[in-house]
RNA sequence: GCGCCAGUAGCUCAGUUGGCUAGAGCACACCCCUGAGACGGGUGAGGUCGAAGGUUCGAUUCCUUUCUGGCGCACCA
């Protein structure tokens, strides 16, 4: 903290009921011991006894906390402020309002904060939660306390791994884009004997004329969560791989060590068949226009057309390669191919060579392509880099063979994992037939691009060069050209129109101790099989020890669970019935990623004590009803990962009839960053931000009297600028704290924390207090009659703050009552005994409106003002629109745009174009200031002014 | 490079469909209170509303260009 002036405790006998620090912990800890004792924020579900149906539900949720070994920073509460203050609105409003808290608590950080400290997880867990929760109760949030959960307890990630079963059991089925249970796909096959696809190329077959076996692995493919054999991000400082979405510029989101690319077997969720729906229903929700464009990115909608080339190797014809491009239109212009290092026709090019070809090259590069990292990938981008394989292919359009290249700008997680290069209209395309010396045909013309051979023109224009035999593109401008060769492509049997997207499917397989178990295992023959409900959780072993197995290669944790691993069906639960409950069995050792709790906590808020199901229906579709969760408040660090994890598993509890809504979370909102100064000194050597004093101009260091400058910066231990919110709240209070950063500026913005303005927020709740309370007594002041001034300006006060707490301006609306206790404490004496500015009546309706922010000075002096009950389960102040419009309004006279006098006009008159208008003219100021020009047009702006152009 | 958001007093921010002399808190100066100080109260100074064009009777507000900062995406064919 800064030399910025803390409160003095009250001295003497002067003024003993003095709002000061001491007081306001005093008030503020018996409060919250109350509202605790009373159980004043208890949401009652319907059926219970008390539940009032016939008022609004209300559903605000925080972002799933998760406890650090650190404690709370100030960060935390900034969020939490906002929503509890949003929540002591609606209660005050009427209605049922559900807000809860609980803890994301397993996962990485978890995980390597006990391996630091060699403690195990389920302890130093366990003690962060209890740290967590201490620090948020001394803010006097109004949680309901009854419906804390946490991700590692047993109850609660049993109905985890439910929820994975459920996927492991559905598939999406395309007709009518919806997950259904995979049993009913394993029905109608049996029932209809229809022709389905083998896998490996092994042809098409009746259903009945399949082994088990094959009918097993058709349907295992199918599954929304399978087991599926990807290039996957494995990151070797982690000791895991990593999804997609945790994986920045080739570093690992969290941490940010390197990524490897590695082949491997992983379970996989099926997010890709949900990717048209979660951009279609983007439409659905409010939330930030950033937000659902960082979705809409990530899930990357593109429109183009899936070509087939016949491929020639050394033997001849050698099948169809298969190309996914946005472009059909300049098929014309494809002077060659190229593969991505991973595609599995490379290999077949390595062990067939065609002649002339340096294969040792080819295999060179490939492998040099695989073992290098994602980073040195995307450093070295700007240089292309490939090997001819010798191969060639077919350009259906032209007929002209075309040599096949291995590059590794093609990457083989897009499309087909290969492309036909146009090199006359892809810049990359282009950068590669430069390097390599490949032909470069125009087959567009471009508007304002000339051709010049330098360079590719990329944008659209018309076809030409675009002709042959069987078809011409010449004239046709880019989209009809388009359309016409898919057409084409389509009666030629060799391509169609196809919708691709960037979204990959979700890796969700970690190789780390401190996570859910998969409830699934595997036979001695490595079929898996699922763990039957009846038997979950599949509870996460003991383990003493728990460390990464140091390893090239991923390798869990869990495998050194030997006990737990090497078991039987009948032990593990698995499939009764069907198989010898004495089968040797060994279970999955992977566990899932961190974000699996986070993707349904929110559900199981509804009911979390709810025994037989993953939520109680009837609470589900009361709390959940129209569009899911009211308001959902968290940082945007989430934009991709968690909330569009938690929207897929939505849409699929959806499919299957377990949830009432499409959407989760109808309302979102994102508080901005709480950043802090630091100071550096001119060598760029850092200051302590306790260390530092305001000069005049600037700031200087303390010890030396030499300037510093000041940066703004995020808190960080290295930057020596972390505030404490214990310490601020020790100095303060609670009351002060919230009301400090709530007023600090919009939720949304990001914005440093000052300690120099928290005094100024103290001050407020100390003049409000002296406002209505004797500070050498403890008895309210009270005015005897009500100022009709101030009782119009209360109104004005109560209905803006409820306006600005709705769309979460809270800044505004603390201003406003700030403004109102101003103009309160103006007219009345503070000597003068017993006499205040504001009746008791508009004392408790100023009390009521501060309430929401400042709830323990509010409920203290709700008490003392005889105001019954608890503040907290006050109605909100009813407010009269008569009181919020003046009878006499002030219009600004402007000659030419500029103002030149004021006039009192009645309401009346002010609201009407025509009678604001003659009544301006009319008037002899306005006739002193025309002095005889005759205006030529007089502009009225109803209420508020009159424009004159002479 | 592309997209989104933001630039208002020394600092942090208000300014709700274009309209009044652009406001608040902190900081600063002065005055009152006091034996003196702290606390408190009062008064005041401080802004070409990032820049340049345009639309308009009138622009901090709308449009275009540009500069600066933040965030996101980035060899995705």
């Amino acid at each position: 903290m800064t030399e910025a002036a803390a409160p003095t405790p009250a001295k003497g006998e002067e003024t003993p009921f003095r709002y000061t620090a001491q007081m306001a912990e005093e008030i503020e800890l018996k409060w919250q011991g109350r509202w605790e004792k009373g159980q004043a924020f208890r949401a009652l579900n319907p059926g219970e006894a008390g539940f009032d149906a016939a008022r609004p539900k209300f559903y605000c949720l925080d972002m799933f906390p998760y406890p650090s070994g650190a404690g709370l920073h100030v960060g935390h509460p900034e969020g939490y402020t906002a929503t509890d203050i949003i929540c002591r609105l609606r209660r005050m409003q009427g209605f049922n309002v559900l807000h809860p808290l609980g803890w994301d608590a397993f996962g990485l950080p978890a995980e390597q904060y006990a391996l630091q400290t060699g403690v195990h997880p389920a302890i130093t867990t366990k003690k962060a939660i209890d740290t967590f929760r201490n620090q948020l109760k001394r803010f006097g949030f109004s949680y309901d306390w009854s419906r804390e959960l946490a991700t590692i307890d047993p109850d609660y990630y049993r109905w985890t791994q439910w929820i994975w079963l459920q996927c492991y059991g559905a598939y999406f089925d395309e007709a009518t884009a919806r997950a259904r249970p995979i049993s009913e796909l394993e029905f109608v096959l049996a029932r209809d004997n229809n022709e389905v696809e083998l896998p490996q190329g092994d042809g098409r077959r009746r259903w009945r004329d399949c082994t088990p076996q094959q009918q097993q692995s058709w349907l295992d493919a199918r599954r929304l969560a399978y087991l599926g054999e990807q290039t996957v991000n494995w990151c070797p400082q982690l000791g895991t791989v990593l999804a997609n979405e945790e994986v920045i510029n080739g570093r690992s989101e969290r941490g940010g060590f390197p990524v490897s690319r590695l082949p491997l077997r992983q379970w996989m969720f099926r997010i890709t068949a949900y990717a048209d729906r979660l951009l279609a229903d983007l439409q659905l929700v409010d939330w930030p226009v950033s937000t659902r464009a960082m979705q809409e990115e990530w899930i990357g909608r593109s429109e183009g057309a899936l070509v087939q080339f016949e491929v020639h190797g050394p033997a001849g014809s050698a099948g169809d390669l298969a190309v996914y491009t946005r472009r059909p239109d300049t098929l014309f212009g494809a002077t060659y191919m190229v593969l991505a290092p991973e595609h599995p026709l490379v290999v077949q090019m390595i062990a067939n060579p065609a002649a002339g070809v340096d294969v040792a090259a080819l295999r060179a590069y490939v492998e040099a392509a695989r073992n290098r990292s994602e980073v040195d990938r995307q450093a070295e981008s700007v240089i292309k880099t490939g090997a001819a394989t010798g191969w060639m292919a077919r350009n259906p359009a032209t007929g002209a063979l075309i040599p096949i290249w291995v590059a590794d700008y093609v990457l083989m997680g897009y499309g087909t994992g290969a492309i036909m290069a146009v090199p006359g209209h892809d810049q990359r395309d282009f950068d590669f037939a430069q390097a390599f010396s490949l032909p470069v045909v125009q087959v567009v013309d471009v508007a304002g691009q000339e051709w010049t051979g330098d360079a590719a023109t990329p944008g659209e224009g018309r076809a030409i060069n675009s002709a042959s035999a069987e078809l011409s593109l010449d004239g046709l401008p880019t989209a009809q050209a388009k359309a016409r060769i898919i057409e084409w492509l389509q009666k030629k049997v060799i391509g169609q129109a196809q919708v691709q997207y960037r979204l990959r499917d979700w890796l969700f397989s970690r190789q780390r101790y401190w996570g859910e178990p998969m409830p699934v295992a595997f036979d001695e023959a490595g079929i898996h099989h699922p763990v039957d409900e009846a038997a979950l959780p599949v509870r996460l072993p003991e383990l003493a020890d728990f460390k990464p197995v140091e390893s090239a290669t991923p390798v869990p944790p869990l495998s050194k669970a030997r006990q737990w691993v090497e078991t039987t069906a009948g032990a593990a639960g698995i499939c009764v019935g069907r198989i010898p409950p004495d089968a040797v069995m060994h279970r999955e050792t992977n566990t899932m990623p961190n974000w699996a709790g986070s993707c349904w906590y929110y559900l199981r808020y509804c009911a979390p004590a709810c025994a037989d199901r993953f939520v109680d229906s009837r609470a589900e579709r009361y709390w959940m009803a129209g569009r899911g969760v009211d308001l959902y408040v968290g940082g945007s660090e989430h934009a991709v990962l968690h909330l569009l994890y938690a929207r897929f598993w939505h849409k699929v509890l959806f499919d299957l009839g377990h949830v009432s809504t499409v959407e989760p979370f109808g309302k979102l909102f994102h508080q901005g960053l709480i950043t802090s100064f630091a100071y550096t000194r001119q060598d760029g050597s850092l200051v302590p931000v306790d260390e530092v004093d305001e000069a005049a101009p600037g700031f200087v260091e303390r010890a030396t009297g030499k300037p510093v400058a000041r940066t703004v910066a995020k808190m960080s231990k290295s930057l020596r600028n972390v505030v404490n919110p214990d310490d601020v709240i020790a100095q303060y209070g609670a009351d002060a704290f919230r009301l400090y950063e709530m007023y600090m500026g919009p939720l949304e913005a990001s914005k440093p924390w000052n300690p120099r303005d928290i005094p100024g927020v103290f001050r407020f709740l100390q003049r409000l207090w002296r406002l209505l309370i004797d500070e050498r007594t403890g008895q309210p002041l009270l005015a005897r009659e009500a100022d009709p001034r101030l009782e119009r300006l209360l109104h004005r006060t109560v209905a803006k703050v409820a306006h600005d707490i709705d769309r979460l301006a809270f800044n505004t609306a603390i201003a406003a009552l700030i403004e109102m206790v101003n103009e309160a404490t103006r007219p009345f004496d503070l000597t003068d005994a017993g006499a205040g500015g504001l009746t008791r009546d508009q004392a408790l309706r100023l009390v009521s409106a501060a309430a929401p922010f400042a709830p323990h000075i509010a409920e203290e002096l709700w008490g003392r003002l005889g105001g019954t009950g608890l503040v907290a389960h006050a109605s909100w102040p009813a407010v009269d629109a008569a009181m919020l419009v003046d009878e006499k309004v002030e219009i600004a006279v402007q000659v030419l745009g500029k103002v030149k006098l004021r006039l009192q006009v009645s309401a009346a008159d002010a609201a009407d174009v025509a009678r604001l208008e003659a009544a301006a003219l009319a008037h002899p100021e306005v006739i002193a200031l025309l002095a005889g020009r005759v205006p030529k047009k007089a502009i009225a702006v109803p209420g508020r002014l009159i424009n004159l152009v002479v």
